[in-house]
DNA sequence: TCACTGTTGCTCATTTTTGCTCATTGACGC
DNA sequence: GCGTCAATGAGCAAAAATGAGCAACAGTGA
């Protein structure tokens, strides 16, 4: 069997029943578990499915499930706290960029009070959380709607902002190594990296979870990083390895 | 059973039955209590319940959502009536500009099924609730965000309309006359009207009670207007008039 | 024919998950 | 305030899954 064959019938299966294991993945298309875990990661990659310990699931039980947005505020206690530290930076009448993502969708509800504040953003999410706050200029990137994601990503997102000038970017990632931060979706990530490299300082958001996880997008390198906020439990040696590169980093 | 699709279905059964003990989660999926606690701890960790002694709750529901209360589907029996006419004509493989407004949200819910439909819209309601079906590919055209109508507005908005070849338009409007239809804010009917100024076809859906209003701002004069969708109630001799420009009207 | 590329299956060290134990904590009745 | 008991979280070991590396193999084009 192809290859590609055997992908879209993976595929298939997951979307069919919800949810598939590896093993029977396996036994089923007569390949070796090896394979299978390729071809996740590869549709994971693009976004077709959300891989799992020992198998993959249709929908994440994330809080990206478009059905029940529970947005706004209803951020975990940690994505707030590194959310806090970002917002503290952020100077009275700056222009920041602020792409999609659970982790930077809690620093909407914390920038209320900045005063002549702009907001760009290609996240649908945030734009609607953002509506919330009459005083914050808010300004949306066009493009192409990703379904899932509720971003807005290709050829008009970048145009968009070719005519704006951002001070500050602050971005989520799927992973973070002394490379660099990734992504876990090729279409998002290639947008976001866009998006980036027009920006001079780039801040991240990055739970100690990240760290040392590699998504298959790099968007940015860490030279280009300007200050990366994490907490705790982030490994030490990383958050050197970052140092080291120049990137400010902050524990909160 | 995978652990993501057991936090799954454990998040479920706390969101359905409101409330959920550790010792029957545990009993009902078949794990030790100790795995359930983990996966409580996690979900709460995303927000997604909160966590009590011997057990969890579901999220407290944010009561009013002030962005969508009774957007996606619940239009009125009229101003569906109306949408549905208007989608009526609309070809598969189409190219459509939808603006914002109540009844042309209407149409929304309506276009699932209209093969390769491609769908720009400056209007966040509209796009959000566009996110929901994944074969209505969406274009979102960017700009500054109007708090109160949550539409885009601006140079970035006609920037990114440039970009686009649009079959056909559908707006709403605040007032129709014979000279043409009008709207109640400015900013907004400006960008409007540039929108509408770069297609050939517009198609304006306004009951009858618009007739003979006139708002502040200009739109789109009358023979600018492909076709015309209203109900019973609009004066004969304002459609006539209309007729007489040259206008398609459909009345249902 | 031969060098080269991409895919597959296997091995193995590492990571993740899970159930258990146990000291500590919190809820509840008195 | 106090005692009781269930619930909890940390720590631990076993089992499962994973990803990196490697060799074998098929297909491609010179």
């Amino acid at each position: 069997m192809l290859g590609a064959e055997r992908r879209k019938r993976l595929l298939h299966a997951v979307r069919a029943e919800g949810v598939a294991h590896v093993g029977m993945l396996a036994e089923r298309l007569d390949v070796s578990p090896s394979t299978i875990r390729r071809d996740l990661s590869a549709l994971q990659a693009q976004g077709l499915l959300n891989r799992t310990h020992g198998g993959a699931m249709a929908e994440a039980v994330q809080a990206d499930e478009p059905d029940r947005p529970q947005r706004s505020g209803v951020a975990s206690r940690e994505k707030s706290k590194l959310a806090s530290a970002a917002v503290e930076h952020i100077a009275p009448g700056a222009t920041i960029l602020v792409t999609g993502g659970t982790t930077t969708a809690a620093m909407v509800p914390l920038l209320e009070g900045i005063e002549r504040l702009t907001v760009v953003t290609n996240s649908l999410h945030l734009a609607v959380d953002l509506a919330r706050f009459e005083e914050i200029s808010t300004v949306v990137l066009g493009g192409y709607l990703r379904h899932r994601e509720m971003s807005l990503l290709g050829h008009l997102t970048r145009q968009a902002l070719e005519e704006l000038q951002v001070d500050e970017a602050f971005v989520g990632a799927y992973g973070i190594t002394e490379a660099g931060i990734s992504g876990a979706h090729v279409d998002e990530a290639e947008t976001d990296r866009w998006l980036l490299s027009r920006v001079r300082r780039i801040t991240a958001l990055v739970d100690g979870s990240k760290f040392g996880r590699s998504g298959p997008v790099r968007i940015a390198p860490a030279r280009q990083l300007y200050r990366v906020i994490t907490d705790g439990s982030a490994p030490e040696d990383e958050l050197d390895a970052l140092r080291a590169a120049g990137v400010d980093v902050v524990q909160v």
